[in-house]
DNA sequence: AAAGACGTATCACAATGTGAGAGGAGAGAT
DNA sequence: ATCTCTCCTCTCACATTGTGATACGTCTTT
């Protein structure tokens, strides 16, 4: 064996790792450090380790099971988790060349989760990361709706009824109908004061697989109004096709 | 420093790993690496070894986010992994001592998945792991039916029709009713061929916390009935008294 | 009581991880 | 275009640190 590759021990961890995790308790641990071609006391030390950091725990004598914090990790690598998380300096920067406040958001029964929250000033936004808002009068929401399947979207809008939560909110099936329509030709969305008569929104398309996610730009400013945002379109759209190789690289829906 | 720990080239992978994991793409990987305290070349070292086996992948550039293999260990110790990891070995020995097949299962959309099926000798049952099996008729699906809240068991009842699969089968909702209290009295459920002519199982409760588990004893032999489990009820009971506290172990609700 | 498997200690050896320093590669700014 | 800053990699001498044969305590099974 000419040159041993680097971190060799982290490896022969990582692999023993996998392989109990892997057997789910059909074999006990001795034959698995057998398999994976390390000595016993090798084993068992990384085994140690691994467990103080609840990689792994104990289960019948002789036996590992997976533990808590690979449970933990494992929920903060879903696809949600990893695409915020590969989003947000991208996001940071937008936010720092716009001034303003980016949100990320996708589709969760029939409203929209915001799961990244970006802006480089104190904003007085009343949004938040992880909250749930209604679709139909949120910009992100209304681009995400103007994507679902044709029989989706029926059963939405059929699913009423819509409050009008400002005087602009479109509460009417019909007109909510054509703003998805105009939506899907133009490829964004606008919240022109829909949920919160200060806030204007504007909000475009980011990818599709293996999850449906939406970005949208937000100002909170008295006397402007959704015209404003139109200028910013072409940077939220180049940050989108910035992001949309990232996205890919990091959520293939499998190999 | 007098007595260094062992492996603590691990334990400082796994610091960085969960570091950067938890960081959720706030920070540049240098930030992250710098507060973990690692000097850059370990750190960049580390992140090589970690993206090479999936658990990292790169986010833009200065940026890593989880990576794939996280997301699949991560799956794999879910609730109802962990328990079927934590059973096997016990039930493998249950197996061993019945010389009949043991089945563990949970409820899930008013079916029964079987979690885990462990036989010593070659069987000839139909069941597999992961498979599904309407809950009234069998064994672990009465058992775990009769732990339903009320109102959750009056909706189930009410969402039939349970047809019969044999003549045993249990259909009526009325009678269905009455053997599930005589469950709940009595502790254990049987199943006296009731989804398939030749095969009789005895179950008993497990664990309800975090998620309701049942397991099972399983015969298939012509000529018997189920009467000639109930010997075997004490083993039963014994396996999933030895059971419970492996369980809680590794399934403790959060900390 | 004996046999067997699990898990932990001990310890000398050297393999291997370490980290300063230098340098290449990109991206952004001027 | 050049400059500049940060990210990332390489090299290399050092000694920290992981390694694994052997041996011992402990628990379970026969």
């Amino acid at each position: 064996m000419p040159d041993s590759l680097p971190m060799a021990s982290l490896d022969k961890s990582i692999s023993l790792l996998m392989a109990v995790v892997k057997d789910s308790g059909r074999r006990p641990f001795s034959a698995i450090s057998a398999e994976v071609g390390l000595p016993a006391p090798t084993a068992y030390r990384i085994a140690a380790a691994l467990k103080k950091r609840g990689l792994l725990m104990n289960g019948q004598r002789g036996y590992y099971v997976a533990g808590r914090t690979l449970h933990d990790l494992g929920w903060r690598a879903s696809a949600k988790e990893v695409a915020t998380a590969a989003c947000r300096p991208v996001l940071r920067e937008l936010s720092r060349q716009t001034d303003a406040t980016i949100h990320l958001g996708v589709l969760e029964d029939d409203m929209v989760t915001y799961i990244a929250k970006v802006s480089v000033t104190e904003d007085d936004l009343f949004t938040r990361e992880g909250m749930q808002l209604e679709a139909y009068c949120s910009a992100i929401g209304k681009m995400l709706l103007s994507g679902l399947p044709d029989a989706v979207l029926q059963r939405y809008l059929a699913s009423g009824p819509f409050y009008k939560l400002t005087d602009n909110t479109i509460a009417d099936p019909t007109r909510l109908t054509r703003e998805l329509c105009r939506i899907k030709k133009d490829g964004f969305a606008i919240d022109d004061a829909e949920v919160d008569p200060d806030l204007h929104c504007l909000a475009v398309r980011l990818v599709e697989e293996p999850i449906p996610l939406a970005m949208s730009i937000a100002y909170r400013r008295g006397g402007s109004n959704a015209a404003d945002l139109l200028p910013h379109l072409a940077k939220l759209r180049k940050c989108a096709q910035t992001l949309r190789p990232l996205l890919s690289r990091c959520l293939v829906p499998i190999e």
